[in-house]
DNA sequence: CGTTCGATGCACT
DNA sequence: GTGCATCGAACGT
């Protein structure tokens, strides 16, 4: 399957200057940007619906806290370039790296609405290594889940640790804006990072508010705070 | 519904 | 050797 675009826009990678400002706006901008994945001639992609913060070596969650290391190196280089890492020793995790200027952060990016090479996705998931019993799930996977999580968007998307460092404004993997409102998807909300035991102080998850493909247990509207507080 | 727990690889001390 | 920015099957309500 060929990129596919909405009725003639070109495709337009978002700019480094984009990723060049505060993390935390940049996490909030990126609900309702596409991410998009070009892989042989075939692409993915969905519409970003989850996303986290990770700011500095002063942010005990951010990578970055214990200085720089041959891991965390991406977290310290321009803006706009990927950082891909491993984790759990079994899943790929993807963040696009902000402020330059030696701030070393990024944005997690930990949920999507799929979009296209919907069929390629789930090929690509159904791949996935079974555990210890050796039991498949029973049904389908469901397309809203197919990007609910970190790790299950990076195996859907088929981005693996060759894509660490990657430059964002390329063409093979990037975020674009394809005029979609926030507000037709749902309410824009802020709560604590989910999977961490350090740094949890802070409201710097950005999800939209009841979406399907958003991780973790659904948050009544009352428990989450529309704007975040550094 | 809810919680628990094992799989898995690599960076780091 | 330790500890993860996870996932989902297998239990217990």
């Amino acid at each position: 399957m060929t990129l596919r675009l909405r009725s003639g826009s070109p495709r337009a990678p978002l700019p480094r200057s984009f990723y060049d400002r505060p993390t935390l706006d940049v996490a909030r901008d990126v609900i309702g940007k596409v991410l998009v994945h070009v892989a042989r001639g075939h692409a993915t992609s969905g519409i970003i619906v989850e996303a986290e913060a990770y700011i500095g070596e002063s942010d005990p969650a951010c990578h970055a806290a214990p200085g720089l290391t041959r891991r965390n190196r991406p977290l310290y280089g321009e803006p706009g370039h990927a950082y891909v890492y491993l984790n759990y020793g079994m899943h790929c995790l993807v963040n696009v790296v902000t402020e330059a200027r030696g701030l070393p952060a990024a944005v997690l990016i930990r949920a999507l609405a799929p979009l296209d090479g919907i069929s390629l996705m789930r090929t690509r998931r159904r791949k996935t290594k079974l555990g210890p019993t050796g039991r498949r799930r029973a049904g389908e996977i469901q397309d809203h889940e197919l990007c609910r999580g970190p790790g299950n968007l990076t195996r859907a998307m088929g981005i693996t640790l060759a894509h660490n460092e990657m430059d964002l404004t390329g063409s093979r993997l990037y975020l674009e804006d394809r005029g979609n409102e926030v507000g037709e998807l749902g309410e824009i909300a802020w709560g604590p990072r989910i999977g961490i035991t350090v740094g949890t102080m802070h409201p710097w998850r950005c999800f939209v508010a009841g979406h399907r493909a958003v991780s973790g247990r659904p948050i009544s509207s009352h428990a989450v705070r529309v704007e975040p507080s550094p």
